[in-house]
RNA sequence: GCCGGGGUGGCGGAAUUGGUAGACGCGGUGGACUUAAAAUCCACUGUCCGCUUAGGACGUGCCGGUUCGAGUCCGGCCCUCGGCACCA
């Protein structure tokens, strides 16, 4: 090849080092924040920040720019309009991913975690974005989690006010906030009055000043933001820990590694999200300001917001109390409150049906009413086979507590024995335990309106039960329920079966004949209300988010156990001790104890002196999703050492102005990351509501996979065709073809440096913009990006080199 | 089952408010340059009818509607991708 010719190529390679290690030697793309030297104040910011990777040992593939390439010229756009742009990266490196990896390859996760980050930041670099690398932060860095366990320790020292309405910097009117729990007990000791949870909790109702510590504590323990519960969680053996409810797939599996997920009682640390629950509800539609007063709303996608709005599960209905009756006297023994959002239908409520786990069924505890019989006119079936009562019950208890998530489509059920009373017409009925009501929605009781409920009428069906109708809809019913609205009707019955007048006559306070659904509901809770049986409730499917984690790879707590048996702060930064056995206690057998690797530190790591006493360090970890709830506030102050974040260069830029990122994070990190950003904004941290103002979900890149005859998948480079048939280059073996989502796992994901290399950088960048829309999938295409190439080599040809002529 | 996104050439995809459907790119065909190849450049490339030309018909998942005019608006269906799933 001649120089001529060589002088007249598109030298790729040149230009883009050239570029970069000028970028890199300037610091072109430093940031400047108040308090920075130079720092021009008059310039209006703009945040734009990516979802940061966790480093993986695979590395990037050509898919995982895509959304980083739009940020960047995004960002070089702005700064271009004279914006103060920040545009940071890090590393999300706590958590399951990167100790998954250790384990398999048998490095240490510290060890591991420095090498893959190193090997990501060298990728990015490659392909010249505009990162401001002096911020970079790494999410398992002592300098950095100290400050997540800081945050922790905010929310541990916090108690949600539910009843304070407030109003914030900006005149919003705020229902519930977060306050020091000094003020809690600032108040208990002045004399407000234990409810009967505590009281409950306590087994005494003594004044608060001759309650032990310890038992002062557990009082407290029941309002922190960060608190003690225990509760049924998602016990994974096979990777050695509990789940979060967000992190087990539909078929009861472990998110990462597919492994089975049972339901185990666990005494566990646990975030109080679900007080947040309204607002993060309402604050994504609300419209918002930041600290300037400047308005925002929620410029996210409209399907994202749908998915939290569903996840959060706002529904109204009534809360409704059945007496229960003793099985012997028939007298009223107790309250079996209900949640309904169609109290509108109680008089169609012909049984009820409780929870496996409900106490009225719970041979230990005191609301246990199972009779030693079986009332006479019990039916057969009703029964499920058993001989004695409470042996079936039980029986059928323990059965149902063993399988697994997954659902069965048939309902099954045993008669408790126990009968209730329904309030609105004193009629009696059965009470049933169900599969198909859960302890942990609502009260873990419901009543059963098999007229109207597509459940309650196949488990009617199934059991013969009554099925009286009570709304009139204007469609046709289906397959014998209607759940759709309409008109009151027998509520109550004008006239008995045998025509005879009904036994209440017209004077039944609960009487709502002939009202529309809407009314008819209003109405029916103002009676109950009216007859202390009742009043108008919400409920959400969220779920307080469990905390903790039986693993060594994440933040240690902030947390040490008393003697005495309560929990007291520990100091942050509390470092991760460098275990050579870091490995979890994996298993196959789900009653295997739980055994967070922390234990084998040794005492002078687990004993910490608090105030003169020595305390048992809290030896779980925090979940995966702490480092990243609140990374894109220290990117804004990266090496602060005396404070989380500086709130004058807080306040300057935030909120985040765009944040793109993968639509799986939709619910898991987006709704925590809003909880703490809630949290920390009503505790003066902050002085934004809501961290993300616009986020965009970039779409995923898909590409074609191959999988020999045994289904292994075979590097897409080791792939060739031959008469359109997909062959193995080695040894010519024919391949079967599918289509999707581009991942390590499929062997169909390239390094961008393969093919930055060979068709340059800025080809790379080019074509993955010009494949389509960025919300959309797209296929990548070998062949598709020779055009981008073709196009930067005309513009080369034409407007450069033609110049040097 | 419920909720949401999406169906346009051989392929990726364009078409701002209802106004020439298929921009741009890939692939394909033919040609130029070259000893040859690569690279590059030029032309053509929705389907069908028409020998060629001239021209014509059809065409945005399916069926119907509104309109002078529909990929776009309305009603009903089909397929596909994603989320949720006994939530009372």
């Amino acid at each position: 090849m001649s120089t001529k010719t060589k002088k007249s190529q598109y030298n790729f390679q040149a230009i883009e080092t050239k570029w970069r290690s000028h970028w890199e030697q300037e610091n072109t793309y430093q940031t400047l924040g108040p308090g920075n030297p130079g720092f021009d104040d008059n310039k209006p910011k703009c945040y734009i920040l990516d979802m940061f990777p966790y480093p993986s040992g695979a590395g990037l593939h050509i898919g995982h720019p895509k959304g980083y390439i739009a940020s960047d010229i995004y960002s070089r756009y702005k700064r271009m309009q004279g914006f103060n742009v920040l545009h940071p990266m890090g590393f999300d490196s706590f958590g399951l991913p990167a100790e998954q990896y250790a384990i398999e390859h048998n490095i240490h996760p510290a060890t591991v975690t420095e090498q893959n980050i190193d090997a990501m930041r060298s990728q990015l670099q490659f392909l010249g974005l505009s990162f401001d690398w002096t911020r970079e932060v790494v999410t398992s860095q002592t300098s950095y989690y100290g400050w997540t366990q800081w945050i922790f320790a905010q929310l541990f020292d916090s108690y949600f006010d539910t009843g304070e309405v407030w109003e914030d910097g900006n005149g919003r009117q705020i229902k519930g906030r977060a306050k020091p729990i000094a003020d809690l007990e600032a108040q208990f000791a002045a004399g407000r009055a234990l409810s009967a949870t505590d009281r409950q909790v306590l087994g005494t109702d003594t004044a608060w000043s001759a309650l032990t510590t310890a038992q002062q504590q557990a009082v407290l323990n029941n309002y922190r933001l960060a608190y003690q519960q225990e509760a049924v969680v998602n016990w994974c053996p096979g990777l050695g820990t509990v789940l979060a409810n967000e992190e087990v797939t539909n078929e009861g599996r472990s998110e990462r590694g597919d492994f089975p997920v049972y339901r185990k009682p666990l005494r566990q640390w646990t975030m109080r999200i679900t007080a947040y629950a309204e607002r993060l509800l309402e604050d994504l539609d609300f419209e918002l300001e930041d600290r300037n007063g400047a308005p925002f709303r929620l410029d996210w996608p409209e399907p994202i917001k749908r998915m939290q709005r569903n996840w959060i599960g706002r529904s109204e209905g009534a809360e409704v109390s059945f007496d229960v009756l003793d099985p012997q006297s028939d007298a009223v023994a107790g309250q079996l409150p209900v949640f309904t959002t169609r109290p509108d239908t109680l008089f169609g409520a012909t049984f009820m049906a409780i929870a496996p786990q409900h106490p009225l069924v719970d041979p230990a505890g005191e609301a246990y009413l199972v009779p030693n019989a079986w009332p006479e006119e019990t039916p057969e079936p009703w029964k499920g086979g058993g001989d004695s009562i409470r042996e079936a019950v039980a029986q059928y208890v323990a059965q149902v507590a063993v399988s697994t998530a997954d659902e069965t489509k048939e309902k099954t059920g045993i008669f408790s024995g126990i009968y209730a009373r329904n309030p609105v017409n004193e009629q009696k009925i059965p009470i049933f335990v169900a599969d198909y009501v859960s302890m942990d929605y609502g009260a873990g009781a419901i009543m059963a309106v098999p007229a109207h409920d597509e459940r309650d009428f196949a488990f009617a069906t199934a059991y013969n039960l009554d099925i009286i109708k009570v709304v009139t809809g204007e469609e046709g019913r289906v397959e014998g329920w209607y759940a759709g609205e309409g008109t009151a009707i027998n509520s109550p019955p004008v006239l008995k079966a045998d025509g005879s007048p009904p036994r209440r006559g017209g004077d039944n306070p609960y009487t709502i004949n002939g009202l529309a659904t809407v009314e008819a509901k209003a109405q029916i809770i103002n009676a109950l209300v009216a007859q202390g049986r009742g009043q108008a409730e919400v409920n959400y499917k969220l779920r307080d988010w469990t905390f903790a984690r039986q693993r060594y790879w994440g933040e240690p707590f902030p947390l040490a156990t008393h003697p005495d048996g309560y929990s007291v702060a520990v100091e942050p930064p509390v470092v991760l001790p460098d275990l050579e056995d870091f490995r979890p206690e994996t298993s196959d057998d789900p009653t295997q104890p739980v055994s967070p690797p922390l234990h084998r530190a040794g005492t002078e790591w687990t004993t910490v002196e608090i105030d003169g006493v020595a305390c048992q360090r809290e030896l779980n970890v925090m979940p995966q999703w702490a480092g990243s709830c609140w990374y894109y506030l220290r990117f804004i102050d990266p090496h602060n050492e005396e404070v989380f974040c500086d709130p004058a260069k807080e306040g300057y830029f935030m909120p985040v102005d765009l944040y793109i990122g993968g639509a799986e994070h939709a619910v898991l990190h987006l709704l925590y990351a809003r909880f703490w950003h809630k949290a920390l904004y009503d505790l003066g941290h902050v002085s934004t509501p809501e961290p993300f103002k616009k986020l965009f979900n970039q779409g995923m890149m898909t590409a074609d996979a191959f999988q020999d005859e045994r289904g292994v998948y075979i590097d897409i480079r080791e792939v060739e065709f031959r008469d359109g048939e997909p062959v193995e280059k080695g040894t010519g073996k024919v391949l079967r073809r599918s289509f999707g989502k581009m991942g390590k796992r499929y062997k169909n994901g390239l390094p961008p440096e393969e093919v930055g290399e060979e068709f340059g950088v800025d080809t790379l960048r080019l074509y993955e913009m010009y494949m389509g829309p960025l919300e959309a999938s797209a296929p990548w295409s070998m062949e598709g990006i020779r055009g981008m190439q073709r196009f930067l080599q005309r513009v080369w040809r034409n407007f450069v080199d033609s110049d040097r002529r």
